[in-house]
DNA sequence: TGTTCGTCCATA
DNA sequence: ATGGACGAACAT
């Protein structure tokens, strides 16, 4: 027997191998096997079975071994995996791989049962174990001639393949858009949970585990339901993980994950929660991927419910509720209640410090005894480059951080990411001159106010001390008066309570968010009112009027008008958006490599989809970035071309372009 | 003409 | 991913 295999290996080449004798039986679709790749070893996935007839390559190897007793990635999730293979221009074997990585190691945790007399003697052995004794080989037909059964040493249930091919497919499933505030989402929640754990199924709550938020969300479902909650995160231990896995497949729990626990198997019939979907933090290691779309596509291939709950959803899947792929329920009761809104702006003299009007304000707070917050998108403090004219700051396309300087070079650079910027003497924008100003940021701030007013507690809020301050809060005496300074981490405050919340350069946020900046800014504000319901709302803007908040407090007139701007400018949802970049340490084979991949590209009549290349400098590497508008279906065979070449990236739905 | 270093290429 | 082929730049 002949088989094609794909590789974990970043290329899109698929190879053929031949089977030994009597192998046969034990392979099927994604069953890991071993292989020799340039007479290396190397992990690969069968992909399907060739017809010998037409095959006269005259060097097929053998597959090496075989690694798993059955595909652990079968029925809807292995079409999963190759839908999110095709959707996110990654090698089936890269996602395969990543898919696994949290379960790869089962056979440490699996007991042998023997069920006839000649696997007596295997009865009660570890699976691992037994097969370094007996060869994988014997255990494979033992297993295969029903001889011995695997039991996992956690809920004493036989393992087996979970993939139950195509009986109930997901199109009547249950996808809900659920739009409410913070503490009506973990009462909604709990409802549809208990539900489930009381019929026996798993529901699976994805959320951005990071900041200690995981925590705090595990420690409210843990008191409710006890040794029926599961982690599943990255951090936890690797028995732990395991004990997750295996009880996931019995069913009957609440497990919490991060974005690469939607691949976990034995979610029939349950549900899959998604809580601020806006959050959920793309994958980066090896395999780029949004855990949200993954979560929707599984609830059309699996028989899943999938709730997203928000205050202020993602604005693709609002659109998707108006196309009644969700269906979206509104419960907002908090944004009924008024907030007092205050706009100001802050004189340009005084920039770099806390504004006049600004101390007014933080004054009245501590002689009331209050606790108050600020927020500000910056989390240190530095010099910006701005435009004398337009007035806007030079920021790094990159990353956001605002630029340096080097004047020997006469080169902008961005210090946290390394890109400089040729021949930026002039603002992009209107071609104003370039001049410095000081920012306020969380750490300026926080310095000012600790020596402008002494004996006022000051909490720093970013995102690598929020743990720290959250603990902090909750010892905090309760009748004095404190001020908490924050970055973005200020979002993730899910419980405090704000008598004021002053915004210091909100506005500023589409410097650096791209085409989804709007959107940013709408999800920042809605989440800092939903995790702190502040008396007052403070604008501090660097113009007068910059930009008018009143429009950023309605739900539905803010998405109704974002969606049409977007539509007329051709940006997601209304396209998908990829970026290819090109890298090489000379430009001018870079420029090359440039001219072949613009070249394939106009092969296939798709120019009219491209645009750039902008051109950067990168750590000694040049750099070039084309975008791609449209589908995957037209786009697909082009970036399956152009994916092996060294020195080329894709990525599907870049965020900040 | 030999040596070293870095880029390209194919993997069955 | 990665080892070996290949070719440019350098030294002899």
């Amino acid at each position: 027997m002949i088989i094609r295999v794909a590789p974990s290996l970043p290329t899109m080449k698929t190879f053929l191998y031949r089977v030994p004798e009597g192998w046969e039986r034990f392979l099927g679709r994604f069953t890991r096997v071993k292989i020799h790749l340039s007479g290396r070893p190397v992990t690969g996935f069968v992909l399907s079975e060739e017809n010998e007839q037409g095959i006269h390559l005259k060097s097929i190897e053998e597959i090496k071994g075989i690694e798993d007793i059955f595909p652990l990635l079968d029925g809807p999730l292995g079409e999963l995996c190759l839908w999110a293979s095709k959707f996110y221009i990654t090698p089936i074997g890269m996602v395969l791989k990543f898919a696994l990585s949290y379960g790869l190691d089962v056979e440490p945790y699996l007991r042998i049962r023997s069920t006839s007399r000649d696997s007596l003697h295997l009865d009660g052995a570890l699976l691992s174990k037994a097969i370094k004794e007996n060869g994988r080989e014997g255990i494979l037909r033992y297993f295969y001639d029903r001889g011995i059964e695997l039991i996992d040493i956690f809920t004493g249930v036989s393992f087996l393949p979970s993939g139950t091919s195509s009986e109930k497919r997901g199109r009547n499933n249950k996808r809900l858009l659920y739009i409410s505030d913070f503490k009506e989402r973990i009462e909604f929640y709990a409802a549809e949970i208990e539900r489930r754990i009381g019929q026996n199924r798993n529901c699976l709550l994805l959320m951005p585990d990071y900041q200690g938020l995981g925590d705090f969300f595990y420690n409210i479902f843990q008191k409710r339901f006890k040794d029926r909650v599961l982690w599943f995160g990255s951090k936890v231990q690797k028995n732990k993980r395991m004990e997750a896995y295996f009880k996931a497949r019995k069913g009957g729990y609440l497990i919490f994950g991060n974005k690469s626990s939607v691949f976990l198997p034995g979610m029939k019939e349950g549900l899959i929660i998604v809580e601020r979907p806006e959050d959920i933090l793309k994958n980066i290691e090896g395999f780029r991927f949004d855990a949200t779309k993954i979560a929707i596509e599984r609830s059309f291939l699996e028989d899943v419910d999938v709730i997203f709950g928000s205050i202020s959803p993602p604005i693709d899947v609002f659109q998707e509720g108006k196309e009644g792929v969700f269906e979206m329920v509104d419960q907002r009761k908090a944004h009924k209640k008024k907030h007092e809104i205050i706009i100001d702006h802050i004189p340009s003299g005084q920039r770099g410090m806390l504004s006049k009007r600004i101390a007014d304000v933080i004054e009245e707070a501590i002689k009331q005894r209050e606790v108050i917050g600020i927020y500000t998108p910056k989390k240190i403090y530095g010099t910006s480059v701005r435009c004398i004219l337009c007035e806007e700051s030079i920021l790094c396309r990159g990353c956001g951080a605002s630029l340096s300087f080097n004047k020997e070079k006469n080169v902008f650079f961005c210090k946290a990411c390394g890109i400089e910027f040729e021949g930026l003497i002039k603002c992009p924008g209107c071609g104003g001159e370039l001049i410095y100003t000081p920012f306020l940021g969380v750490e300026s701030i926080e310095e000012q106010l600790n020596s402008m007013y002494k004996g006022t507690e000051v909490y720093s809020c970013t995102g690598e001390n929020l743990k720290k301050t959250l603990k902090a809060l909750q010892k905090k005496t309760p009748d004095k008066g404190a001020i908490i300074v924050g970055s973005q981490a200020l979002t993730k405050l899910c419980d405090v309570s704000l008598k004021r919340l002053i915004l210091i350069g909100w506005e500023s946020i589409p410097l650096f968010a791209g085409y989804r900046a709007y959107e940013r800014m709408f999800q920042t504000l809605q989440n800092l009112i939903d995790g702190t319901h502040p008396g007052i709302l403070y604008f501090f803007m660097e113009r007068e009027m910059a930009v008018d908040p009143f429009l950023y407090l309605d739900l539905h007139s803010f998405y109704e008008k974002e969606l049409m701007r977007r539509k007329s400018a051709l940006f997601p949802p209304y396209t998908r958006l990829f970026s290819i970049e090109i890298e090489h340490p000379s430009e001018r084979d870079g420029l090359k490599k440039v001219e072949r991949i613009v070249s394939l590209i106009k092969d296939k009549g798709l120019e009219d989809l491209l645009s750039g290349p902008v051109k950067e400098r990168y750590k000694g590497y040049y750099r070039w970035r084309f975008l791609l508008k449209g589908e995957v279906d037209k786009l697909y065979d082009v970036f399956k071309s152009i994916y092996d070449i060294k020195g080329v990236k894709i990525e599907a739905d870049p965020p900040h372009v």
